[in-house]
DNA sequence: CCATATTCCTAGTAATCCCATAGGAATTTA
DNA sequence: TAAATTCCTATGGGATTACTAGGAATATGG
């Protein structure tokens, strides 16, 4: 389960590249990620429609994000590539099983949905381009947010 | 993401058929819960194979938790069924990337995994196999496991 | 104005995975 | 001994994934 496609992981990486550096081209963010060219055109594309990056076309071109890193939560960056988070089809429709509202699988699934759907959205693209940092979670967000560290210098 | 496989849901949907009614044979469970009989019959044989339930072939035969449901953990049933929870292929392996350990995608993934572990972990077999209940959370484990709920009477 | 760099659009494709189906051997019990 | 059951292996169709290919549209530097 929760086997992540390389495209989600692809975009992930892209825009993490493209915070760093302000801004590039599909290619340059191809070459510096390892990634196949015209499969990462079609994702910055998919992130432009869904208005996480604008793009500049022509000469001097390429991508930039559409707002500050940080205010890019995780969530929405998953939502453009995949939708919504779905782990099964009866998760917001109790009409699907014949033991109705009360079904105690759907719960679970719901549960584990909502620690999923909590877990992006504490996490922001910000979060992901920082340089390298000793991990030392800060106690009040060690459980929710383990990407909060304290910068090495 | 996070589609769960049609496989996963009939295994827990599976088992908690199987510890409401204290066992059962593959015929009836696949019967009451609406899934292919034979494809439910390899499902249960792989859940036997990881020593969740229990077979006694022949006449009368059937399937049996080989545990009392509250010490099966959703995390082993999932297990049984997918393996290692491995959202990318780098999660435990830092020599993948170039940015090596202190790569922060891979944190970010880590923390994800960690997410789905600990609601996995939360839940157990018992709590599947409840009749409906009202569903209001306890303060303390509202966040980590939703599941918990008071019985209506 | 034109060569070049870029995004944007559409189509195709090989490989893989998922969900099931099929047939029957082995085992147990009424 | 017949029926009910688990257990084993093989196969196939459909969907999805991860690319590949080709080129149209657009902008810019020289
Ligand atoms: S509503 Fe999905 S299993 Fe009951
Ligand atoms: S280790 Fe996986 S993206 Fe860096």
């Amino acid at each position: 389960m929760f086997q992540v496609p390389a495209k989600t992981q692809y975009a992930i990486r892209a825009l993490a590249h493209i915070a760093r550096t302000g801004g590039d081209s599909a290619a340059r963010v191809a070459l510096a990620q390892n990634i196949s060219i015209k499969y990462l055109e079609g994702i910055l594309n998919q992130l432009k429609l869904s208005g996480i990056v604008v793009s500049d076309r022509g000469r001097q071109g390429g991508y930039r994000l559409s707002r500050p890193a940080s205010e890019i939560l995780m969530i929405e960056v998953v939502a453009a590539m995949e939708g919504e988070l779905k782990p099964v089809e009866c998760v917001d429709d109790s009409s699907v099983c014949s033991r109705g509202a009360f079904c105690m699988p759907r719960r679970f699934w719901q549960g584990l949905r909502d620690s999923v759907e909590n877990y992006l959205k504490s996490v922001t693209l910000d979060d992901l381009a920082e340089e390298p940092t000793v991990r030392i979670n800060r106690i009040n967000q060690s459980v929710i947010n383990p990407l909060k560290t304290v910068r090495l210098r």
